[in-house]
DNA sequence: CGGAATTTTGAATGCAATCAAGTGGGGTGG
DNA sequence: CCACCCCACTTGATTGCATTCAAAATTCCG
């Protein structure tokens, strides 16, 4: 895999309203993201567990995947990151990443050395701000998945994680006969879910059957009945969406 | 449940020795505790999940655990809080707390206002390494809980557990024949591994035919083969001691 | 068009939940 | 002091959900 290449122009990235364009913080932050901008293929493997880690990963435009892996290869995607935000994989020892990290699409990101950002953090409240909001919200949508696939069934599981992930890319909406598209293969969301493949698609099938959602054409979801859909996930939409998606 | 209780000497509570004592980082952080010191019985609730919040909970002396529920009351047990830890159960809405925050033993804690510690966090970057070293482990070790939720099997997750906890609670070490004890019924074990406390009983019964442990009297655990229990915990005890174990 | 990856479906196995009943210890009140 | 109760733990039996194995169908991509 070769090194960072330069981004041409970060200008048009998807950098999160807050902090507001025309501030310091946002100019700070623009200017951090696009002298470390790159892009990656689906499927590249930026960060294996255990390595040597020093900067904060920013996503632009894509998807990003964080995840364990056990012994026979079994996986577990820990967290998805969406375009606008980040994550630091640091574990207890901050220069040792905790999680392997892959590209899931091709993607635009950047990778902010630790320092500069915190020091960026130290000079702006809204940068401040923003790692801590995002701090909550990975902790926050990691609970609830912890919590399905700790004591849910496996229809609880994926019908909560398609509703989060609905809820995070179609930005705060979850409407009936919206479609959006998860781009992940059943053997991932599988990983995303604790199930296997197998389980994945049954139960996808199942929930078509009972017409809570169509699934056509790779993972291009339709939810046909939120209500339903959000019963089985055991979710309350309004309290899930103020817990895991920053406000503004 | 009435209001905080003073803490009349905060001074023997167990502070991270990072800040180093005698600095001025360590002073504050010192000042912050004691200034917003209590205690609190086991069992008592902290905090609801959804409730409002603007504070750390920064532990003393006791178990602090963070919970999510579901309906029919099966919970998940999110992270457990020893002494020297703390966590801010914020969500994405930075005022709405995503967990219910519960004392697992009599507990000694400082409820530190988020605002304080973030400007002590500013002035000292002793503190500042220290929120992002914890923030650090407690992701690592809730990584490493959830691929086993996900992934592995019950011996897995209980055996990983006992792990964790014993090189938590002791410290560091974990050697053949040292007893440590754990302040939580099975059934809260259960909670924690995503199991219930009927299977947590055969499984604790199961390790013990197996030579790995004892358990006495409730939940105190002597490993008697350390390297077998971490092959079924599926570890490698460096590598974790690293990964969600702060140094020094 | 061919090969590979993904999805789908069927059948069998197995792990863990649930239900149910019984044991044992600690504390309380008579 | 003893009886009782409550809670935690233990063990057995049954049920059911999800995995695994296997194979076919479909789609994607070069």
């Amino acid at each position: 895999m070769s090194g960072p290449i330069a981004c041409l122009d970060a200008s048009t990235a998807p950098l999160r309203t807050v902090p507001a364009p025309g501030t310091p913080a946002h100019a700070t932050l623009r200017a951090l993201v696009s002298s470390h901008c790159f892009e990656r293929q689906a499927g590249s493997v930026l960060k294996l567990e255990g390595e040597e880690t020093r900067a904060i990963y920013y996503v632009l435009s894509g998807w990003l995947l964080a995840s364990k892996t056990m012994a026979e290869g079994h996986r577990q995607i820990i967290d998805v990151i969406l375009p606008g935000g980040f994550l630091e994989p640091a574990s207890a020892d901050p220069d040792m990443s905790a999680l392997e990290i892959e590209a899931l699409t091709d993607i635009t990101m950047a990778l902010i050395p630790r320092h500069d950002w915190r020091r960026a953090c130290n000079d702006h409240a809204e940068l401040a701000d923003l790692t801590y909001q995002t701090v909550g919200s990975v902790m926050s949508r990691i609970s609830e998945r912890m919590l399905r696939l700790g004591k849910g069934t496996a229809e609880t599981v994926i019908a909560y994680a398609l509703c989060e992930l609905c809820l995070r890319s179609t930005s705060r909406d979850l409407v009936e006969g919206a479609m959006f598209h998860i781009p992940m293969t059943q053997a991932q969301l599988g990983d995303f879910c604790g199930q296997s493949a197998v389980h994945v698609c049954r139960t996808l099938r199942r929930f078509e059957r009972k017409g809570l959602l169509d699934v056509t054409d790779h993972m291009d979801v339709v939810i046909l009945d939120v209500d339903a859909l959000a019963r089985v996930a055991e979710i309350d939409l309004d309290s899930l969406r103020q817990e895991i998606i920053p406000a503004t």
